[in-house]
DNA sequence: TGATGCAGGTAAGTAATATTTACTCACCTT
DNA sequence: AAGGTGAGTAAATATTACTTACCTGCATCA
């Protein structure tokens, strides 16, 4: 569950990403201390700053490990897969599934790095749009195929997933309500593709 | 534009939100020092705490000014529609245009507020839920007309249309790109109310 | 052997900055 | 004029991200 992330990495650098990864289960990372992120990782406050920039440093390569690992999921789950439908519904599953089962990576996406700049310039950004550039093709695919309406606009319907799943994940994320994944990506789905006019 | 917010309220006060306001459009929440709101305002730093719980508080408190002004502003939108699919169009059009409009609103609401617990108990919070809950009362009108088709869950339809509201704002919010509400609302519109197949 | 370099780790600071405290001053009210 | 209250200030305090200088075992190699 608690990955051993990269294998050639120090132990105490492994020690303090684990230990960010469970306190930001319980708190915001804005109100973790360097100091509770050491004692816990059991190492001293200045051995985060020999292996991470500064705090929010730590914070990316903690979200890059996440998303490594989701990522590697998603391609598998839509590899067997043929039409675009099927593949779009499919990423909206597994995603939804994602953020549910693991509610830390969700939340540093959705909540926490957003607002620093420097964040668009991390690894773990350039994985965001990697998988965003996935759905983009998926849908280009749909249209060219046909199985997609040619009228359609596909980064908007590229927003209208992303913003759906994401909103749909942010109640769990804030308040810690458990989401029945199954059933709400089938009401996504029912909606996007199906439209909401009889 | 930076709105004499309350009447009653001491000249002091309204000056320490708009100082917020103001230095909002240039840095993020958190790189702002309370000598700098102090500073940009007029008044000492002491004065902050007279009015705010703390720096937060005051934040939540600008926002709750910013969105008392949306909402209302929405309201007066809608008012003259009558069917539901007009209604939500409305709504979608005018708050991507309220979010354009006014960058630093839709960015306290995108990513800096969320991530603080104590935000769901501000009044700001509040507004947001009288938001949403109009959005779905609309939704819910229009599955009782039979504008809108039974099987959809009202729910999932509220988190698609804020959840692709937000996400069409989020280049905008996060890289200053200009955003044309128009098309981008006609888009989502189009994918949401006509579907996404043939 | 023993000197050396170095990766992994520590301890004790410093500087910035959010928050608190104790205090004026001006102005009502009766 | 006495008493009270709201607006504002100035300086102390506490928290906390980040730095600097140092230790320690261990592999290498002359």
């Amino acid at each position: 569950m608690n990955s051993q992330n990269k294998k050639g990495f120090p132990p105490g650098r492994i020690k303090i990403m684990n230990a960010l990864s469970e306190l930001m289960r319980e708190k915001d990372f804005h109100s973790i201390t360097t100091a509770e992120i050491a004692s816990t990782a059991g190492v001293t406050e200045g051995l985060i700053y020999k292996y991470f920039k500064d705090k929010k440093d730590l914070l990316y390569q903690v979200l890059d490990g996440h998303f490594h690992e989701f990522h590697d999921h998603i391609v598998k789950m839509i590899a067997p897969c043929s039409s675009a439908i099927e593949k779009l519904s499919i990423i909206i599953r597994t995603t939804l599934k994602s953020y549910a089962a693991n509610r830390v990576f969700a939340k540093i996406l959705l909540l926490e790095v957003r607002n620093s700049p420097n964040y668009f310039e991390s690894d773990a950004y350039n994985m965001v749009r990697i998988y965003s550039g996935t759905i983009l093709e998926i849908i280009n695919q749909g249209m060219a195929s046909g199985e997609l309406k040619p009228d359609i606009n596909p980064f908007a319907l590229r927003q209208v997933i992303l913003g759906s799943i994401e909103h749909a994940c942010l109640g769990e994320v804030i308040f810690g309500k458990t989401l029945n994944t199954e059933t709400v990506s089938d009401h996504i789905c029912n909606i996007i593709f199906q439209g909401v006019q009889p």
